[in-house]
RNA sequence: GGGGGUGUAGCUCAAUUGGUUAGAGCGCUGCCCUGUCACGGCAGAGGUUACGGGUUCGAGCCCCGCCACUCCCGCCA
């Protein structure tokens, strides 16, 4: 049993010769006398031509009765088909295969859901979909995700190589370290009661490479987190894990935008523009209300906080005392929003703890607003004149702390885009990718519940060198030397340079993050040992992966670029996992079950 | 943990808003058909309306519970 050529392969140069093809049934045309039968493999499809008056009625009979998905191989003449029979749809299909001789390889059952039929296909219950994802991985457009993923893999794994990186892999079976997300647990047989981590990322790992004296690491890493899902977060899920010695950020960017380069080239024969653009994280909020804006449309965050700062309106007045400020956008075109859909956007904004939300809508030539009573005319015309404010428009306040109204405006921004493009009224160009550098995040944020200052990246990340003298005076000054990466309101990826004096990671466990000593010790003390032996300073990025490869498909669900994904509650649908385990097995690894059991 | 959506034939969806025997297209089965490619024609089978309760003369539809999938908030250093 030997392919001769793949079914995409077959020109009329090849009419006249005899193949052998194999693959599953696509299709079958049968017209009673003469049988057609599309063959498929991973590559394409081509018609084969089963004719009574040279085959025998058995093999004619067994064609015929063939369900879809069976898998099949034909030995045949390719030939030319006769004029006016050409099938322009398809790349084979200036030819044909006349059959003389075919073997059933596996019969298929009647199958679940058409994998044939793009347009069913697509809409067919994820459920099933993930419960039959061999048949799903089948369809032509998952086979390209999968194809796709694969080429960027190896484009990355090249690109990387020439610049000289090393792959190097670390380990999955990991401590536990009980900061950021919730960890997998592994416990282990041979330690009763301890147990081993999986992974969050390999962050530690990378660092002690580069104290090892790689200089240049990278890693396609499987990374885990315990964390509900969403449709752009899986429990275990793959980034682009780099890591670099001797570098500053500008190293680093211009790596990652050559990287970024060589991948959409690869993927889509796109050219991206170089360098990206930057923005700090306060322009990013002042602008977007947000820290991965997307910037492929308007609507852009104003400031109005100077002309509100004396109004009789106290509601604006009142929050600029409070230390806060005035924002708001301009929705163009909205004025036609619902009442539901104002009444959305007004949970928005209470989410945030606002009281409220306050909105203009423009409309027959007046603004028609339950607050606009309470603006002077002076009030009136800096808003019209700030926000352009036309014919159409929807007009949307926050007043509040200045993260807080930002944030609540940033979201607000997300949503009326939204319903502006299920309107028809905003487009984008589904070749459009707006890269950003998003810098200068604090390094450090407030948790007011606990009291405490806490890493807004993660604890290894380096101030801004200039900042250092106000970790202690005025932590929330001090910005890290951290980065996102973000392409059309998508963070594709952060990073940092790290700290690489062990006296200054100390400080930044003990004294700022108030970790008693002999915790970090317990949990980072390999970690901080290690830096004393001579480390260089390093830093370096994550990717995700499958964020990566869901954009170039154009998909916003990295279910479809996973082979094998897990449901919103971690389940595979397929194996049934999770799933109990016997009672020897829990014995093994000393553990005793409380729950109830499921089934 | 919270909120929204969905669940009706193998698949995709209807069912005049509580009223007779739950329909259609595709798929499937049988028959017919020698140039189709969404082949065509005729006939047929196929339903615990996710599941469990309740209200009602009567429930796919209303109420309570529960399960699964999905989207979002929280969470994701």
């Amino acid at each position: 049993m030997k392919r001769t050529h793949h079914c995409n392969e077959l020109r009329p140069e090849h009419a006249g010769h005899t193949v052998t093809l194999a693959g599953w049934v696509h299709s079958r045309r049968d017209l009673g006398g003469v049988l057609f039968i599309d063959i498929r493999d991973r590559e394409g499809r081509i018609q084969t031509v089963f004719d009574p008056s040279d085959l025998s009625p058995e093999i004619c009979n067994s064609a015929a009765s063939l369900h879809s998905e069976s898998v099949i191989e034909v030995v045949g003449r390719v030939r030319q088909r006769p004029q006016g029979t050409e099938n322009p749809k398809i790349a084979t299909g200036q030819v044909e295969v006349l059959v003389q001789g075919f073997t059933v390889l596996n019969h298929a059952d009647v199958l679940p859901f058409p994998v044939d039929d793009p347009e069913v296909a697509n809409k067919v219950n994820e459920e099933l979909r993930l419960k039959h994802r061999y048949l799903d991985l089948r369809r032509p457009e998952m086979a390209r995700n999968l194809r796709l993923r694969s080429k960027v893999a190896t484009a990355t794994r090249v690109f990387l190589d020439e610049q000289g990186f090393l792959e190097v892999e670390t380990p999955t079976l990991f401590k536990s370290t009980p900061e950021g997300a919730r960890e997998f647990l592994v416990p282990s047989r041979v330690h009763p009661g301890q147990f081993y981590a999986l992974p969050q990322s390999p962050q530690q790992f990378k660092q002690i490479l580069m104290v090892a004296g790689v200089e240049r690491y990278f890693q396609l890493a499987r990374c885990y987190r315990d964390e509900d899902l969403r449709a752009d977060r899986q429990p275990e899920f793959t980034q682009v894990d780099i890591e670099m010695s001797f570098i500053e950020r500008e190293d680093l960017y211009s790596l990652i935008e050559g990287l970024l380069k060589r991948v959409w080239k690869t993927a889509l024969g796109i050219d991206l523009p170089t360098p990206f653009k930057r923005i700090s994280f306060e322009e990013a909020l002042n602008r977007y209300g947000i820290d991965k804006p997307d910037s492929r449309f308007g609507m852009e965050l104003v400031d109005l906080t100077e002309s509100f700062r004396a109004s009789s309106f106290k509601v604006f007045s009142g929050a600029i005392q409070n230390g806060g400020v005035v924002k708001a956008i301009n929705a163009k075109g909205l004025a036609c929003a619902t009442q539901g859909q104002i009444e959305t956007m007004t949970e928005y904004a209470k989410s945030f703890g606002a009281k409220g939300l306050a909105f203009i809508k423009v409309e027959g030539g007046e603004w028609k607003s339950p607050i606009v009573k309470f603006f002077s005319d002076a009030e009136k015309a800096a808003l019209k004149s700030r926000l352009a404010i036309e014919e159409g428009d929807l007009i949307l306040f926050a007043a509040d702390q200045w993260l807080n109204a930002c944030e609540i405006l940033g979201k607000i921004r997300l949503y009326c885009a939204d319903v502006l493009k299920a309107q028809g009224k905003l487009t984008l160009d589904p070749q459009r990718f707006d890269f950003m550098w998003v810098i200068e995040f604090p390094l450090l944020s407030f948790d007011k519940e606990m009291n405490r200052w806490y890493s807004s990246h993660h604890p290894f990340t380096a101030p801004v060198a200039e900042d250092i003298p106000l970790l202690k005076s005025d932590p929330k000054k001090v910005r890290g030397q951290h980065y996102d990466v973000v392409v059309n309101g998508v963070e594709l990826g952060g990073g940092s340079i790290r700290i690489h004096q062990p006296a200054v990671q100390k400080t930044i466990f003990e004294e700022i993050l108030q970790i008693p000593a002999e915790e970090t010790q317990l949990r980072f003390g390999y970690m901080l040992e290690a830096f004393r032996y001579g480390a260089p300073p390093h830093g370096g990025i994550a990717l995700g992966f499958d964020r990566m490869i869901a954009i170039l498909c154009g998909t916003t669900s990295i279910r479809d670029v996973i082979a094998f994904p897990k449901t919103a509650k971690g389940a595979c649908l397929m194996t049934d996992s999770p799933s109990a385990v016997s009672a020897k097995q829990l014995r093994d690894l000393h553990i005793e079950v409380k729950a109830a059991r499921k089934d």
